[in-house]
DNA sequence: GGAATGATGTACT
DNA sequence: GTACATCATTCCG
């Protein structure tokens, strides 16, 4: 049986929220994509909030343009965005209609698909898959082409599996950015390898 | 081990 | 023209 079938009923009627609540909620939740008999899917372990139009660090910041548009939309939708040029960085909006927020994904531990997410890594080593916006964007699949698209065929969100602790979790400032920087809105899982830096 | 740097597209000044 | 929610590689110690 499929990661995908073992969860037919995923909700995401919660990421209506704020961000900086579901930012830390989202850790432990199961990433995953299917294309066409590609499926791959990972933890969710480390997470960033970007609060919109009160947030200097946020696209939305300026307000809408073409590229930040989905993150208009309400949560649930898919904002993804080319990063320096090469990479795809992923983003999942929160909040109501016309509340731009989002949560930027920063690392999942693979789960399913790890032979899927080498070949389109182009590496081996399971510790550098998915630990990092680029890296896990690249492993998943995920692209611009997916920005404005909502959760649910392409790309889906699964609950923690039944029994899963909830683990601890770290605060602290994000990463890359250079407004802002004092703001502690990046949280991870306390002592996970996977993440993209302790 | 860490620091520096090139790659490369898009948005915005 | 400059900045950028990054990564892989190269250099130096």
């Amino acid at each position: 049986m499929s990661i995908v079938s073992q969860h037919p009923g995923a909700q995401y009627a919660w990421l209506t929220a704020g961000a900086l609540e579901v930012a830390p909620a989202l850790l432990g939740w199961t990433l995953v994509t299917n294309h066409g008999s590609d499926i791959t899917s990972g933890y969710i372990v480390e997470t960033e909030a970007y609060l919109g139009e009160l947030d200097p660090a946020s696209h939305a910041f300026r307000g809408r343009s073409a590229r930040t548009a989905p993150m208009f939309l309400s949560g649930g939708h898919v904002y993804s965005y080319l990063s320096y040029g090469i990479h795809t960085c992923f983003n999942l909006v929160t909040g109501p209609k016309n509340s731009p927020q989002a949560v930027l994904v920063r690392a999942l531990e693979p789960v399913g698909g790890l032979g899927i997410m080498a070949a389109r890594r182009g590496i081996t080593n399971p510790k550098l898959l998915t630990s990092g916006p680029g890296r896990l964007a690249q492993a998943l699949g995920i692209t611009r082409a997916d920005s404005g698209t909502s959760l649910g065929s392409t790309i889906m969100l699964l609950p923690p599996p039944p029994g899963f602790e909830p683990a601890s979790v770290t605060t602290g400032p994000r990463i890359g950015i250079s407004a802002a920087k004092d703001k502690p809105w990046r949280f991870h899982v306390t002592g996970n390898e996977f993440v993209s830096r302790s």
